[in-house]
DNA sequence: TGACTTTAGTTCTAGTTAGAACTTATGATG
DNA sequence: CATCATAAGTTCTAACTAGAACTAAAGTCA
């Protein structure tokens, strides 16, 4: 390994990121949401509901934390716990109408924002960023796993 | 703007990014420390200390959210608030003795076992992401701020 | 079947987080 | 100099966060 050359990396990776996250979140505040909440209801969009398992393996949000942020959103009567039938230990969420109508109301309406950020990318652009980060993803991972 | 292209960079950047930081975290807990209070700890390590302003700036951390972390390092005996003598609203943060030298202990450790992680990136992959990311990040700060 | 282990989700704790309102000090402008 | 706007930190609130301990339900395997 070349000297601390990655600390740029690290520091150009956490400022991208939250750059994203400021810029994203600012705009869902003004939908409603807090982005966490966002990330559910975008999730559960056109599904027919998944198990908390599932649902905090695709949004990155950890279990305990998961159970508090899937309450206040059916507080709102956006979502709902369903016992799954063939497993007495898991619980399917699954958005309500209200959840629903939320759901084709705002995510169209949040990508067109995001999108806005991207136009001085091109096709090849972005798939080379996204090769990169996913190269730097798996790196990461590994290290973390050995 | 090219589709919805822009989808997969942004998934690889949150999970490029909170794999590193689930990496660096776990590590730093062995250390007795928040990645917060690490973060402060390493930012004033080999400084004469600085602003709160100056802090928040390097670190990503905002204002409200500072005044609670160095609250708590200055609890623990590691910083200390020194009022600007040039500026009566500014309050300089220095390591004591004590966080000076937890800094020598942990600072090169972490270090080291981030270092770990980018074994298999050589110095040109280093340099290519970086700059990819600075890309990103330009672009994201242009879009939220226009 | 019975004992053991694993898994799903909840609960609890300490800490972080952003944003907004607030206090005090500074700077700018007439 | 007086007024007004800006800037630095603090405080407050609601929410998120990871991790660890816990409960209950499956799965494993002898």
């Amino acid at each position: 390994m070349p000297q601390k050359s990655f600390i740029p990396v690290l520091r150009e990776l956490a400022r991208a990121y939250q750059e994203f996250e400021s810029f994203s979140a600012s705009h869902i505040r003004t939908l409603g949401l807090t982005p966490s909440q966002f990330d559910i209801v975008a999730t559960l969009g056109n599904t027919t509901g998944m198990s908390f398992k599932e649902l905090g393996e695709k949004t990155l949000i950890t279990k305990g934390t998961l159970t508090g942020v899937v309450d206040r959103l059916e507080a709102k009567s956006l979502v709902r716990r369903v016992a799954s039938p063939s497993d007495g230990r898991s619980q399917t969420v699954q958005l309500t109408r209200k959840g629903e109508a939320l759901f084709a109301r705002i995510f169209p309406a949040h990508l067109e924002h995001v999108a806005q950020a991207f136009t001085a990318f091109s096709q090849a652009d972005l798939d080379a960023t996204a090769t990169t980060l996913q190269r730097l993803r798996e790196t990461l991972f590994a290290a973390g796993n050995k």
